[in-house]
DNA sequence: AGCTACCAAGCAAGCGCTTGGTTTGTAAAG
DNA sequence: CTTTACAAACCAAGCGCTTGCTTGGTAGCT
């Protein structure tokens, strides 16, 4: 268990410490059969005390969801910084991706995608903001990549084909077996670029 | 509305009314959040004659299912049955997907994803099982392509990808839009056996 | 007569959340 | 070094509401 965010020292404050035993249960039962009781016993304390703490249940589940964004809108322009060519931004992108979803953010990010509707009107249009520029940063890798004759298709489409790829991952991808996860990242990335053979 | 199983005649019973109206709903708010009373007024019964036809809620979850995963089994027998070449196969499986996915039972199957869960652990299993054997005819068709050299990587990992490109297209693919179904499908097909440049 | 389809009413359980009060850690005031 | 003050963290109890489902009876078609 454990792990769930990762965000340095989140887990040490009991904010932090229910932020977590969330992302774990909701992406277990998902959030419409997880109870605040729930919640509340699997980090030792009463199901009232969580009110302390958060507002309502829908705010654990919103709290969880920005976390997971924002740390991984800036692992990606840490990947991004940390190459120059474009094909190796794509790469880092894919990486880094990957690692969101089925590495050290594997749970917050199964919830944010599966769980988003849960939250109200207000909310789903904040998620949606932090996503789009979580997208752009694909958007523009992909465009330069496109402009040099790299690969045919709308970028667009394939950002959306990439998407599905790394997001469906976590329910098959093993971290303990023998394809790593930077193997999977370099399949992923010939889907683009095209460099397997036919 | 409408459409959401397409299964021939099916809308034309009580139980068939209800089959499509909790699909349609279980698409839009999630199985948890609709509620038997959601239902019944959607088509226009009271919330307890429901249960004269099905046992309980879980219950249409599961037949729902169960058709869905029947009828494009069929459909992919049938696509498979129309083409001789492996790779004519495959595009026709990838067709025959898509079609399942957005098109005519893409409300079904939708719920069919996002929902399993929501099943106790038997219907799970069985659900599990009606998926193996829809999956064993894609591994048996990408085998096929496999040992004669039409790309490199294991077909289990390539069946991985195409359901994630594939699973993923309702949330963006527009069905009036001007990229058509048969035009997705080759862009996938090439993701496969590699056709597009670079 | 009998079966399918339905209604009207409501029950028991579980839900999110509130309330009023108690403990605990910390740090300034005496 | 002790006392006082106070806020953060939590408990015990339970309220009001919604939920899936049951029950006993009725309408209508064959």
């Amino acid at each position: 268990m454990a792990e769930s965010l990762a965000i340095n020292g989140i887990d040490d404050s009991p904010r932090g410490r229910l932020l977590s035993a969330a992302a774990h249960l909701f992406r277990d039962k998902g959030f419409d059969r997880t109870t605040v009781r729930d919640i509340a016993a699997s980090v030792g304390i009463q199901s009232g005390s969580i009110f302390h703490h958060f507002k309502s249940k829908e705010d654990i589940l919103f709290a969880v969801m920005e976390e997971v964004i924002q740390f991984n809108t800036d692992r990606l322009r840490r990947a991004i910084a940390a190459e120059v060519s474009p094909k190796g931004q794509l790469r880092a992108l894919i990486r880094a991706e990957l690692q969101s979803i089925v590495g050290d953010t594997a749970e917050a990010m199964t919830v944010l995608v599966t769980e988003w509707r849960c939250l109200g009107e207000d909310r789903q249009r904040k998620a949606l903001e932090l996503r789009a520029i979580y997208e752009q940063l694909w958007l523009d890798a992909l465009n330069a990549l496109h402009t040099q004759g790299a690969f045919r298709d709308d970028p667009f489409i394939v950002r959306r084909l990439l998407t599905g790829m790394t997001g469906w991952a976590p329910n098959w991808f093993d971290r303990d077996g023998s394809l790593t996860l930077d193997d999977l990242a370099d399949i992923i990335l010939a889907r683009v670029v095209g460099e397997h053979d036919r």
